[in-house]
DNA sequence: ATAATGACATGTT
DNA sequence: TAACATGCCATTA
């Protein structure tokens, strides 16, 4: 498995219980600031490899709806439920306030996930609606 | 080698 | 709001 994937899959396990990641968040978290659709990839990988347990229902569209296309084990349906079985809100139409439950790590929890602190100071600078700001 | 596709994101109409 | 356009890049055809 590449480093890539592996970093991937690191921060998608980071994402705790009852909250939600962007594909491009976890994109820029690992180290691959355009990488959303290839998250995408990562993730969809997962379900035929078997290998790998990982909470992907956590990842969803920035616009904060689920936009899995559900061909394969994976439906949209059953990451309804797992979010919904996490106490998420979501409505018929699959979407729900992503802001409510976005994961917003601390600078703190970032660096103890191995990035760099000058990378981290960027992504506060560039993305600030991804981390929860201040000095933690 | 070239082109189409996809579990995306962002800006413009 | 919603539709459309553009950028993105690994994978697939």
């Amino acid at each position: 498995m590449s480093a890539q994937k592996m970093l991937v899959v690191k921060m998608v396990e980071s994402i705790p219980y009852g909250k939600v990641a962007s594909y491009g968040q976890i994109g820029v978290f690992a180290q691959m600031p355009r990488g959303a659709r290839q998250v995408g990839w990562i993730l969809n990988s997962t379900e035929r490899d078997g290998e790998l347990d990982i909470s992907w229902w956590r990842v969803v569209n920035n616009q904060g709806r689920i936009s899995i296309k559900g061909s394969g084990k994976n439906t949209p349906a059953l990451q309804k439920k797992l979010l919904e079985k996490e106490s998420l809100q979501i409505n018929d139409k699959l979407e729900f306030d992503i802001e409510k439950y976005r994961w917003k790590p601390t600078i703190k929890q970032l660096e103890a996930l191995g990035l760099d602190p000058f990378y981290i100071s960027h992504i506060q600078q560039k993305y600030p609606s991804f981390l929860t700001q201040g000095n933690n």
